[in-house]
DNA sequence: AATTCGGGGCC
DNA sequence: GGCCCAGAATT
């Protein structure tokens, strides 16, 4: 109970100012919580604004093209969010007639919605005594209470959210959760907290034992998968140019790209060039093919380093359903492709 | 239980 | 270069 009052009337005095603070309403706080999934809040607060901008409610959401929805996520990552948020705002439009549900059971069911934002929706918008565990929580409780179980582990998720469970302030959880949240990330932050101003000093676990750089435990460490990409961006006389579907599961689906050539090793001209003539890409039409980076690209994902390059492909023609050249930027890319258009001059 | 989904910021 | 971020879905 010390905990709790210490916590949020550290909030009160420490809290920022949000656009999601200001209000209570399910769909904007939805929105808010998928946006800020695994995203810091400088990343995350532009997208909020342009969406409900956009998209003052559900229902404009709802009535949205999934390929305007992506555009507009274009450079947030994880675009299964975006995907899942059309979805569901369809799926409330059409099945609960634009009313959220107001239970964490009912919005768990809701696709891309799990525990920490069913959580975060039920207490927020609805007073429900749901505690959230996020990031932030798992640090913060791990800190103060000095507690090693691994916080990736089945172990650590029950244990955590248990006492997060106990912690809360069953009369006002609203307040509790985005306490906790608030202070994990401006005060108990993962790098070098400043722990002579921290309101729990004086009985922080981890800093007693001096344990702070080593709480949270996180197990495992991720691999990272190496791949090799090669772009073709085709250019035609008339200033056409060829865009394709990501339409297979993995990175980046249903984002667009230039026709993708992945090969197991960094390609050189020639390589690449009978791949080409091989697959009849061009089927026999004579083309002028040059590399535009000299030195791959290294795009890093969390879990892969793509090593790029892209090559220009100068033809004559091409078939009818390639677009023009202004029209690209029309099209929901990967950071990876945004980054050649703005460099590249067509 | 382990893997996979992005991209940016920080050290 | 490694770790983290208002996690969730899939395997």
């Amino acid at each position: 109970m010390v905990f709790s009052k210490t916590l949020t009337h550290w909030y009160s005095n420490n809290k920022r100012d949000f656009p999601w603070r200001k209000t209570k309403n399910p769909y904007y706080i939805w929105l808010s919580e998928i946006i800020l999934q695994q995203t810091q809040v400088k990343q995350g607060l532009p997208y909020y604004e342009v969406f409900i901008r956009t998209y003052p409610t559900v229902f404009d959401l709802a009535n949205a093209s999934e390929s305007e929805i992506l555009k507009l996520w274009q450079g947030l990552g994880y675009y299964s969010r975006a995907r899942n948020l059309h979805t569901t705002a369809k799926y409330i439009v059409n099945k609960f007639n634009g009313e959220f549900p107001s239970t964490y059971d009912d919005l768990l069911k809701l696709k891309g919605v799990g525990d920490y934002t069913a959580s975060a929706i039920a207490s927020i918008c609805f007073n429900e005594n749901t505690a959230v565990v996020d990031g932030n929580v798992y640090r913060v409780l791990a800190r103060y209470f000095g507690i090693e179980t691994p916080i990736n582990s089945t172990k650590g998720t029950k244990e955590f959210k248990k006492l997060a469970q106990e912690l809360i302030d069953k009369k006002n959880p609203a307040e509790f959760n985005q306490a906790i949240m608030e202070f994990g990330a401006t005060q108990c932050k993962p790098k070098n907290p400043d722990c002579a101003a921290c309101p729990f000093n004086n009985s922080c676990i981890a800093l007693q034992k001096n344990m702070i750089d080593k709480l949270p435990v996180k197990q495992k460490t991720i691999k990272l998968r190496k791949r090799y990409f090669n772009f073709l961006v085709f250019i035609s006389e008339n200033g056409n140019t060829v865009l394709e579907k990501r339409k297979t599961k993995g990175i980046w689906q249903n984002l667009y790209q230039f026709p993708l050539i992945e090969s197991n090793k960094s390609l050189n001209y020639k390589e690449l060039k009978d791949i080409v003539n091989a697959h009849h890409v061009l089927n026999g039409n004579c083309f002028n093919l040059f590399l535009y980076n000299e030195d791959d690209i290294i795009h890093k994902l969390s879990h892969q380093h793509l090593y790029t390059k892209f090559w220009i492909v100068e033809v004559k023609t091409l078939h009818e359903n390639s677009i023009n050249i202004n029209d690209v930027k029309d099209f929901a890319v990967p950071v990876l492709i945004d980054n050649f258009l703005k460099s590249f001059n067509f």
